[in-house]
DNA sequence: TCCATTCTCTGACTCTAGTCAGAGAATGGT
DNA sequence: ACCATTCTCTGACTAGAGTCAGAGAATGGA
């Protein structure tokens, strides 16, 4: 990360806060505080426990409250206990909510109009395109791994989509049963690892690795949700599993894989993995993979 | 301008909000109101006019006023009546002032840095690529076109630039007094017309339109400062003078250029000019151009 | 059944942000 | 010398954003 950078990302903060962060509030919050703007942004549809919108708008439950509460005395939310927890109350957007809610959208239509206006259609698709690539690459810097228990629910939700497109995927099937699947006790610690990785506080992808004693560390079970996708999280789940083994004191890393799954594949030859002869029984793979680490020390914090 | 543009930059907008402009507010804002930390960051270090820091804040005079008196209580700046004109008052930084404005400058390295952290350095790369073109464009969208006395301070500004730059850019050197000049009256209507390019509220470029009677419309001075450059400016000039030498009722535009001015000669050809023979003696051209335009009736508003 | 915990809400604040009207000093043109 | 204009500042506001402490209802587990 050179400087050169540092300095063009803070050019980039200056232009775009100045031109999209006050723009975006001044639209938004035409005629109504842009706490209230915000809050009412966030309610899906469905509806959403008080709980959620707190955590993520990152604000006071005190505030949220008294927001809500004006929110409703304009008509425009109901809250009610949630049936199966009464602590626990879920806002829901009333007909005028929704209508209010529509109309918000359209203000931020016409504020990316007013970032267009202005430009030249050649300069309009060049815009357009590189806001996708920085949106996408921000998206990506937001995702974080942890290191969770492969029976939390997080883990658990992953696994099931894995195997669900597995499943649709191999032209086989999959069947849990017949692959040599590691039982939780080998992803977690001491004997493994399994880490989360998370947009917004919701998983979107999920790998393993086994620690086993006296032979290779291995990855297992790697998935990325199909809207996480193309953000490069599968390389920095290698990168992140790699040093994690490389912690352990360990030198080499295999894992293999299926047929089908051809983007992985290309994946793992480009991040320095080698073909090698299948090292297990696995039914379901066609091709084996292993690479050499540099084993690290444990790193003091 | 299309919906899927349009979605993208929403989308845009949502992402950086997000991420780019909370982080902004809350790095910047550490131990100081946001409003004193962005009026500080304005300050540069030659010193401002209180006038352009509401200009380019866009804030209330009372409110700057306001700020600028915490700021001086807590002798990070100093104001003074500027010497020439005693009613203009001059905020300078205080050595204590350009402390904390280090600072600040510390809190955006660090936020830029948290922005590129989680990437590895391809990524990194693309995302400061992306950035760029952004910056760059919304730059771009965020000049406005004047049309302004030929006497105007900003006019004149941008005149001496022009002139100063000729001099160093042509072989010969550059003397106005040689030069085929239009008088002022030349360029004010209704004889012609001057515009003037400004971002936020600075003069940045200019550009002159001839509409003698009974010859063509003819460009003059058309001058883009080299901090402007690269944002589409020369072509949009050329495209707003034409509108304007259009709804004059004219159908030929033309201009003539020195061979040291390259970059202007290949906007020409790629405007639409045709190069032709001299239509004037302006000993410092090398290379003249004129355009068919369809001439249209005048707008409405 | 009791008790610690979780969740939401209310009251009582503080602080920023920002607006508006008008005063007062300088200036430029006539 | 006068007057309209420009520029900055002050006073008097409003309202939004957010914090903090604690009350009260539900819940889950011992």
């Amino acid at each position: 990360m050179d400087a050169a950078q540092i300095d063009q990302v803070r050019r980039f903060n200056r232009t775009v806060t100045a031109r999209v962060g006050v723009l975006h509030d001044h639209y938004l919050g035409r005629e109504r505080p842009i706490g209230e703007a915000r809050l009412l942004w966030e309610i899906s549809a469905e509806g959403q426990d008080v709980r959620r919108l707190r955590e993520r708008l990152g604000l006071d439950s005190g505030y949220v409250s008294r927001l809500l509460r004006a929110l409703e005395a304009d008509g425009l939310v109901t809250v009610e206990p949630r049936p199966q927890d009464r602590r626990v109350r879920t806002v829901r957007l009333t007909p005028d909510g929704a209508a209010e809610r529509e109309l918000l959208d359209l203000r931020s239509d016409e504020l990316a109009g007013s970032l267009l206006a202005p430009l030249n259609p050649a300069q309009r698709t060049r815009l357009v395109a590189a806001m996708a690539e920085v949106d996408r690459l921000l998206t990506a810097a937001m995702v974080v791994l942890d290191p969770v228990d492969p029976d939390h629910p997080d883990a658990q939700w992953c696994l099931r989509s894995y195997f669900t497109e597995l499943q649709e995927r191999f032209d086989t099937g999959f069947d849990p049963a017949l692959s040599l699947l590691p039982d939780a006790g080998e992803l977690r610690p001491p004997r493994g690892l399994f880490l989360v990785a998370r947009l917004h506080g919701e998983a979107v992808g999920c790998a393993g690795l086994k620690l086993p004693a006296g032979a290779p560390a291995e990855i297992k079970r790697m998935w990325v949700a199909p809207g996480a996708r193309r953000l490069g999280l599968g390389r920095r789940f290698l990168a992140e599993l790699e040093a994690r083994a490389a912690e352990e004191g360990r030198d080499l890393l295999r894992l293999d894989t299926n047929k089908a799954l051809s983007p992985a594949i290309g994946l793992y030859h480009s991040s320095g993995f080698q073909e090698v002869p299948p090292f297990n029984d696995e039914p379901y793979a066609h091709h084996w993979f292993e690479k050499r680490i540099a084993p690290a020390a444990a790193p003091g914090a």
